[in-house]
DNA sequence: TCTCTATTGCAAACGGCTTGCAGTAGTGAC
DNA sequence: GTCACTACTGCAAGCCGTTTGCAATAGAGA
């Protein structure tokens, strides 16, 4: 998603919903689309606040708080702290590194047969399918080969 | 699991690698053994001190980081508070009312399956497989149709 | 440009969890 | 059984991510 576009959605987002479109909103925005991680909200506040003019932290907990109400973002619980990023299809899954907490998007259509298995039972309607996997990526597995 | 083979496993799981078995490790254990659902620390808490001996919070924390450890139980953030479980087979996920919190475990081959996709993987060698699934359970579902 | 109020920044509070320390209680040896 | 050693516990303080109340600020429509 460029920058331009970007914009537009947010400001129709909020727009849409009576809330105003502001700064906070916008930075923390600009930061989630330029990322290709989950960011906790400490690491959106690290990128933001190279600038002269700051957010504070409470603003952008209250920001992710809305946007995640708005359906813009997703918060996961991979770890003690919550991280978020763009909302996308839950075709995408999660991989972790136990060692260095790289996160890997993984994409499969197990997800979608898994929802379709849901589906199924009567007791259960299921909405947001989240799949965390946590393992080694490629360069701490070959680390531990070499110390042992 | 009866209670003589829960408690014979808890003694050999800690014996064997020259832990104690201690009064606080003991119920901490026999409230897991008994509980048919996820629970916080909190909760375990709740259900020890009925008694006239309570066991402090703090020994409980550090009870759950053992019996982690020792690969025992298993420790789940299906929210912002960490639960835990006795160990079983990931081949069981976790779907978790959005409204009144029930957790109710589904088996499914798919988990299999989706170890075996990414065991093709050549940058990551996944170890453990968590999918949290959330949704509404009949009862919320049907509260929420008398609503509408 | 004015007005109204949603939003922000600040600072204090909250809550789950961890930690340091002194006392207690398992455990193996005798 | 009892002794000694030290792992473990309880307590209280602390940590850290997150939330909240409130006064000041800044979007947005008129």
């Amino acid at each position: 998603m460029d920058a331009y576009h970007a914009a537009v959605e947010l400001d129709a987002a909020l727009r849409s919903h009576g809330h105003r479109v502001t700064r906070a909103r916008r930075e923390v925005w600009d930061v989630l689309v330029g990322a290709d991680e989950h960011l906790s909200a400490q690491g959106i506040l690290d990128r933001i606040d190279g600038g002269d003019a700051p957010i504070n932290e409470s603003s952008v907990y209250r920001t992710l708080a809305l946007f995640a109400e708005l359906g813009l973002v997703r918060e996961s619980r991979l770890d003690e702290t919550a991280t978020w990023e763009l909302f996308h299809d839950d075709a995408a899954i999660h991989l972790v590194c136990a060692d260095c907490a790289l996160v890997i998007h993984h994409d499969t259509d197990l997800v979608h047969d898994l929802r379709r298995a849901l589906e199924q039972r009567s007791d259960f309607s299921p909405v947001d399918i989240d799949v965390r996997v946590t393992g080694r990526c490629h360069n701490c597995a070959s680390v531990g080969t070499q110390m042992a």
